[in-house]
DNA sequence: CGGTTGACCAAGT
DNA sequence: GACTTGGCCAACC
């Protein structure tokens, strides 16, 4: 990888590495940057430039189960993540279940 | 360079 | 369980 990279663009390849049928939160991924910039990886999700099919914003939640946001719609996300097969009942994943822990 | 804005978080009421 | 509060940090104006 190239030496310099801002910010946004390490929380897109964080986003790469999530696995089908996993999610990760925005606590996470400001973790794996050792940051605590959690709203900014929100920011960075909602503005992605990239094509959503390679940087699946949709898999990132927030790290209370809640679905969070979607620049596509909150409704959207959740269908989404149900055909991957993640399981959204009373509006909330199961973290344990789902999460996929960065390292 | 200060102020505002979020797809946030944790703790408290 | 719903709502408020204070804190957090990059991007933007």
């Amino acid at each position: 990888m190239p030496y310099k990279m801002n910010f946004n663009d390490r929380c897109y390849q964080i986003l790469k590495t999530i696995p089908l049928g996993k999610v990760t939160t925005y606590k996470s991924i400001a973790q794996k940057l050792n940051s605590k910039a959690y709203r900014a990886v929100g920011n960075a999700m909602n503005k992605n430039p990239h094509d959503p099919n390679l940087y699946p914003c949709h898999r990132v939640i927030s790290a209370s189960g809640n679905i969070g946001g979607y620049a596509h719609g909150t409704e959207a996300k959740k269908e989404r993540l149900k055909s991957e097969g993640i399981i959204i009942e009373k509006g909330k994943i199961d973290l344990n279940k789902f999460e996929f822990r960065i390292n």
